[in-house]
DNA sequence: ACAAAAGTGTTGCCCTTACACCCATGC
DNA sequence: GCATGGGTGTAAGGGCAACACTTTTGT
């Protein structure tokens, strides 16, 4: 437990006071990592092995490095635990209530991130040390610290994006058929959506194409659909700024 | 300057390395503070009387004390700073650069602040110590840190609001005509408007109201308006979440 | 043949945009 | 009486929501 003397340290004018003088709050990374298998939207949670929260799970994450900029710290914290590199990663929101860790005073910088279906599936071998394990983002186990506080926020993060920027598709596998595509958005924004409305919105923002190939199942072939390049270099542009 | 023992600690699973052995950045907030007086959208800088930065303006704000939540270090600095309390305020984005502060690894939590004109007026009143002064947000001096950068990212925000919550009236003073709540959006927006469409699409969402009172001036009176009560409602409750 | 999911168009409504003139006051 | 900003209505087009049947396969 880290030792407060509480509000010793009024703040003054900047600068006024050295910045040694200033007790130093621990600062985390922890990220929130969707992705969408078996019919169900997903996070990634890791179960802790030391305390506090020993045997519960939480969000993959950590400390930050003093000479790392937090999104790398947030990517680095997730390579380690997931082996994933290359994905979709922006952040949320920082998390600084005094009470959230009890050794202290820990601000936490949450991520926000989204996988494929498919790299999803690698992931679950590279999960040798550490227990990790996709749960149901409706259905979630105790949680250490703050953790389900940030994931609803991070769900309501991506209830914003699903609706007015077509990034559903992050979250499949490379190739998809437009039911599957609709049953992501129907599960993430929990509601019924048109079939027929849906594709046409979809398909009229051309940022999914046709790929010619099919997907044979119990019934009638679906059309198999892969993003454009264009729609991902999109979003890349947009995410650029901050 | 902080001492850096380069990637001595590459971090491992959750909680594996006692807390205290890492090493702790210095935290602060920032506040930019918007205000629209005399035609222009301004921002609210301090100047600097220490190094780094000596002289330069800078954003108002400070370190976070060590049992302090962040919107409450948001809300103290901006008081210690402005003499106002009970503005409207929310979390911007945090900055983390390791080469932002030449002092070494500080971190910072920028929020994003509106506050009316004429509260704006009372607290140019305040400033008896620290040099406080509002500066055109298009037209703004050097600026210590990264704070340009923030301060455009707290633009392209303050855009967004505009653009599909109708906040605009937060940047004025208590009753306003209906050209000056036009004249915020489009100084804000920097785009010109239709005078007739952008009067039909804010009443009809039915945030503000005929006060009934007429402000006289070189020409014909124009009919004063106020944000009705139901409107600051509901911006609090959008706002409650995270 | 039948069960099951894939696929496909049209219509009405609302919201957005473009656009031009009269009104009330100060001087 | 004239200069100046305040104030008002309408028509066309585009986007969105509601709605039901045919097609293709596996069994």
């Amino acid at each position: 437990m880290i030792a407060v003397s509480k509000s010793s340290l009024s703040a003054q004018e900047n600068g006024a006071k050295s910045a040694d003088a200033y007790p130093r709050p621990l600062v985390t990374v922890d990220i929130v990592l969707f992705t969408f298998t078996e019919g169900e939207l997903r996070v990634l949670l890791i179960q802790r092995k030391h305390p506090p929260f020993e045997g519960y799970w939480a969000l993959p994450g950590g400390f930050v490095n003093i000479d790392e900029p937090l999104d790398q710290a947030a990517a680095r914290e997730l390579f380690e635990e997931t082996g994933v590199s290359n994905i979709y990663l922006e952040q949320l929101y920082t998390f600084g209530d005094p009470q959230r860790d009890p050794r202290g005073r820990v601000i936490t910088v949450a991520y926000f991130a989204i996988m494929s279906a498919d790299a999803a599936e690698k992931t679950r071998a590279g999960d040798d040390a550490a227990a990790a394990r996709w749960f149901n983002v409706y259905d979630l186990p105790s949680l250490a610290f703050d953790h389900e506080r940030i994931i609803k926020y991070a769900l309501v993060r991506l209830r914003y994006k699903l609706e007015y920027t077509a990034l559903g598709f992050l979250l499949l596998p490379e190739e998809f058929t437009l039911s599957e595509l609709q049953q992501v958005y129907e599960v993430v924004l929990q509601e019924r959506l048109d079939k027929r409305n849906f594709r046409r919105k979809i398909l009229a923002q051309g940022i999914i194409e046709d790929s010619g190939r099919l997907r044979y199942g119990d019934h009638r072939p679906a059309k198999l659909y892969h993003f454009t390049a264009a729609a991902i270099e999109l979003e890349k542009a947009r995410r650029r700024f901050p």
